[in-house]
Order: structure tokens, then C-alpha cells, then sequence
DNA sequence: CGGCATCCTGTATGATACTG
DNA sequence: CAGTATCATACAGGATGCCG
């Protein structure tokens, strides 16, 4: 990862609102954040699945469930099956399934680095080998810590040529 | 995503130490955490870049910055510039680098769903294209969120043909 | 400069109890 | 089942000051 030019001319400024990752990170924040999102993506929808299955309190999930409605990463949706009353469900939005290489690439690292016991594998269903999170660029190459420049334009006073 | 059987076998309990997220999240828990992480991936080395660029408390910096090095992401070793006095810099292992895709994944979903005013692009040094974290199979297709089904041995009773 | 120690505040989260 | 309300605790992280 190159960015000297970068950093010069940041000249040692925090980046604050002018990085998407910590707008990002209002949204998966916490430790509950993500586990919620987990569970969502393990195909959790009800809240009873949502508090069981990550392990959190109830008012916990609620208030996460909550938040991430509001961000607009789940949609909460009136369901109703045959004889039983109505309910809700919780499924994740285009903007929340976006979440997936950001989920993905925990768990990689975490299968990498600190394996558990019985670490899960994720497999493609259509020819079922396994599931990895890339880093790529547009031609198709696979793009290492050292081959990547981050650059922006504006109060920092980079060019940045790919942006609209 | 599928992951019914897996579900149902689980029985709503929770991962806990099974999850290979929640390790991984034992290390990038905190804000704090992801900043200076995010600085090193744009070159910070040595202290005080880290504070400055991540907007940081010294005392903040400090501690985290100590939590990689114990955690193995980043490195800290001694140098010394010529007629100057020894100082230690901080470079990110292996298992750091491996993170990557992490920060990647983070900066990506908020370039797409909560953009800061001059976005960030990361550019592939080699020919110029724009850098993307994907999640893809290891026969090369693209993955979606519904293409694909986590599974684990041990004591979810998961059937996994892929481990070791 | 490169930290560490201390105090202080806000927030994340658990525990418990209550409601529709 | 699907939450809400309240209290208690732990930790994140800022402010300040000290130290080599």
C-alpha cells in the first residue's frame, strides 16, 4: 500500500467525515451491530431467532434491530401466517446484503488467523467450492497490500482522476 | 444465503466461541481499532502519525497500538535515523495485511451507501484500474448472498465435506 | 517526540422485570 | 412471542498531566 503522496499532503490531518469507513462504521459499530448482521445473514428474520442465536439480550437485539432499520441495512416487514396474528420480519435491504464482503472477510480472517474449534466453511452452491472474499481490481488482478493507491480529491489536495 | 439446515441444527443457540467473527472481532472491536488500522494501511509507521491521522488521544493510540502488537497485526520494531535517537516504528505483520479486506470492505459499503463528500478511490498501481473487494468461489464466480451456504462440523451436528 | 497514568463522561450491554 | 423499561456494570475514549 503506497500513499506517500497521499499522507503529504493530508500533512498528518485526521480524515473525520471525509472517510467512508467511519461512516460505515456508524452503522456496524458494535460488537451487537455485527452480530445482529450475522445472524441476518444466516438467514435469522424473527426477533426471537435474532436474540437467541447471537446471544444477546433482548433489549439489546431491539435496539440494534432498531438502529439498523433506521440505517436502513434491514427492512421490517408486516407478515402474517394462516391462523396466527401478525407479525414482523427482519430482512436484510440491497444496502444491508452490500454488507456481505464486510461479514465475509471477518470471518475469513478470523478462519485464518484465531480458528475456533469447528470453524465454518462457506461453499457456493452452484459448484460448490469455496467461498473467499478478493481484493481485486477491474482488469481481474488480484491486488496485494503494495499494489494499491488510495487517492481523493479536495481539502486534501489530491488528484483523483476516477472520480465523476 | 441459505442456511436452513444449519439452523435447524443449531436449535437457536448461540455461536459464541465457535464463530470465527467474533475472534476476529476480539482484534477490530473498536472504532479506535479500525482507524489505526486504516492509517497503517495508508503508511503510517510511526506514533505520532498514527494519533494525528486517526484523530486520536495519544493515551488511546497507545493502548490500541499495543492491543495489535500483542494481537500479532502490527509489528513494532526499533530503528534508529543517523544522528538521531532510537525510535520504534509500527508495521503491520501478515496477519495484519490480511485484514485488508476488512478495511477495504468498510471503505467500499460507504462509498456506496453513505458517500463523504470527496471519496476516497482505491487504484491498482500495476494498470491503473479501480480496486473492489469481491466474494467470489474459488472456481472464480461471483458470489451473492444467496449463492451461498455456510457449514460446520462438530457440535451443530453440520455435516462439512471441505475441512481438514 | 513517544509514550504512560489518572480522572471523567458517554455508551454498549447484561440482568431483571413488565406489557401487549 | 415480541418487545419495552429500568437499573447496574464495563469499557471506549477524551482531557490533562507526567516522564524519559
Amino acid at each position: 500500500m503506497k500513499l506517500g503522496g497521499a499522507l503529504a499532503a493530508r500533512e498528518n490531518q485526521p480524515l473525520g467525515r471525509y472517510c467512508p469507513m467511519e461512516r460505515t462504521l456508524g452503522v456496524v459499530n458494535t460488537r451487537s451491530a455485527i452480530l445482529v448482521l450475522r445472524e441476518a445473514f444466516y438467514g435469522a428474520t424473527r426477533f426471537e431467532q435474532f436474540t437467541a442465536r447471537a446471544g444477546l439480550t433482548d433489549a439489546t437485539t431491539a435496539t440494534k434491530l432498531r438502529d439498523m432499520v433506521e440505517a436502513g441495512v434491514l427492512e421490517k416487514r408486516p407478515y402474517q401466517e394462516p391462523g396466527r396474528r401478525r407479525r414482523h420480519e427482519y430482512v436484510l435491504t440491497a444496502a444491508g446484503t452490500d454488507l456481505m464482503p464486510v461479514v465475509f472477510a471477518l470471518l475469513q480472517w478470523g478462519n485464518q488467523h484465531d480458528p475456533p474449534p469447528y470453524p465454518p466453511v462457506l461453499t457456493h452452491n452452484g459448484c460448490g467450492e469455496k467461498v473467499a472474499v478478493l481484493t481485486r481490481c477491474a482488469a481481474g488482478h488480484d491486488v496485494g497490500p503494495d499494489d494499491v493507491t488510495a487517492s481523493a480529491p479536495g481539502p486534501f489536495g489530491l488528484a483523483d482522476p476516477g472520480l465523476p
